[in-house]
DNA sequence: TCGGGCTTTTTTGGATACAAAGCGGCTTGT
DNA sequence: ACAAGCCGCTTTGTATCCAAAAAAGCCCGA
């Protein structure tokens, strides 16, 4: 019933600059860092936080070998903290955990990514049903409703400023939060968080990759119509309309993936270059 | 494509003696240990399959706290591997980190183990669905169909034996590893392989409850009736009927944990003192 | 007798020292 | 000149040491 945590990210980037929601999957003692940076917290939590921006960002290219001993210099701790931190981006997908010891920044082919977004939408979809079946908390609807009026709010006006587009980005993570939490499952959030973990799958992933483009404004909108309707079918307990409909929504970040790929120039998400591209 | 590695586990218990399947997801570094035992790999694999072993046999008890000291004691090794185990466990669910550092065994609702059981099914429900659609490999389909066979060789004789029992065990272990396999995706395979190291989670984690009643038989001729339908929808490529028919395989489980919660004294499945009764 | 504060002890987190194993380069012999 | 073997360096795995923090216990005072 407790969300281990979410941390802002405020990424520079060439064009615009666009605040990312990333979900940071169990971050072992939840040390209640709540100010995006690494403070108060564990060195082996700030080696994780710092691996994982080092490789999204891609200052330590896809494939590459990470020895503990250069982690050791470029970070500034001992071993032991940075070996914990391997260990758990193993675990988490983002390294490669090589044959003889030795880890290295894992590469994803699209297929995979693709899975992965499938994966998410089917999870997703799981909980929407499971919060349809069981009743959802009033409190989690009634604040989901407020979510996505803030989102009508911003989506009223013509052209978006990236200010505006930052504020859907981060309401958009809040919904698929309180989607997760209104199946009152914690083995089930726990999932979820994994799978939003993946470079490119979790919900606000791709939001901001076509940021410039034309029709950007119609995509939310569609997306937005979405979550009106997945909320009313959980609060109207219909759980197989509420699981299909997260199930198609969870193919808009299929939509952008494939934008993404074909335009990698305007892909100005993190963790895109670990996509090897087949072509 | 390549899975990590399944591990047997003889596990005698009081009435019957069965083997069980034990998932064991990710042992860091594949060191390729084929039989039973723990030889020949790292120290901290030893030390995750020990701790493993004693918490789902009961010798540690659900609820108390690990300490270090007290594996380096039990175990005869350092704390170094002892640490990656715990946290390797506290990852994968088994242990429960608590706030200030350290680690507990982690007690489980019956809700949560029927969540993890709904998600394992909705999980192969994916698969079997890739499956269909993207088609399954043939050779891994006539592999799938000699393993059905087999199951119906063992299910034609009227009485079931030990011995019987224990061969459909890990015929079906073989069969959802083939399904996950089918789909083609290491990245839901992965996952299914995280959902079915959850205690009693495991499509066979609960075959054994009743091995002595007489209704038995008739409950794995059920069972293996499903498997031949999904496996036939898979290869008529109709995935909405496989996926459905896979989460109505997974309710096998479920009421096999109510059996087993219901019943506890006949309860000879590692892992369900982990459960605790609400009543 | 009870409560609060201080001290001691236990326990984890981090750092480092040490050993073993893999990889590469170098040298030497044919 | 090429190949094979040897040596050394790098890197991980393991053990141990140190410090800090939390918990438990104890003592003193009210």
């Amino acid at each position: 019933m407790r969300f281990i945590g979410f941390y802002v990210y405020i990424v520079a980037f060439t064009p615009v600059s666009l605040v990312f929601w990333i979900c940071m999957p169990n971050p072992a003692n939840p040390p209640a860092t709540r100010n995006g940076a690494e403070e108060g917290s564990s060195q082996a939590v700030k080696a994780q936080q710092r691996l994982r921006e080092l490789i999204l960002a891609g200052a330590l290219s896809a494939g590459t070998r990470i020895t503990e001993l250069a982690m050791v210099d470029r970070l500034g701790m001992s071993r032991t903290p940075i070996r914990a931190a391997l260990m758990r981006l193993g675990q988490e997908g983002l390294l490669l955990a090589l044959p003889h010891g030795g880890y290295a920044v894992r590469t994803f082919s699209e297929r995979e990514v693709a899975d992965a977004i499938e994966l998410r939408g089917t999870l997703e979809g799981l909980a929407a049903r499971l919060a349809a079946e069981r009743g959802a908390a009033p409190a989690l609807l009634s604040q989901a409703d407020h979510c996505l009026e803030q989102i009508d709010r911003i989506l009223r006006q013509e052209g978006l400023d990236d200010e505006a587009f930052s504020g859907y980005v981060r309401l958009n993570a809040q919904f698929h939060q309180l989607l997760s939490d209104m199946a009152g499952s914690s083995v089930l959030a726990r999932e979820i968080e994994r799978a939003c973990s993946w470079p490119c799958a979790s919900p606000s992933g791709f939001v901001g990759v076509q940021a410039h483009k034309p029709g950007v404004r119609d995509t939310l909108v569609v997306a937005q119509h979405q979550h009106r309707q997945v909320l009313q079918a959980i609060a109207q307990r219909e759980a197989g309309r509420a699981e299909a409909l997260v199930r198609e929504h969870s193919r808009i970040a299929r939509q952008h993936l494939s934008l993404a790929l074909q335009h990698p120039q305007h892909a100005a998400t993190p963790g895109v270059q670990l996509i090897r591209q087949k072509g």
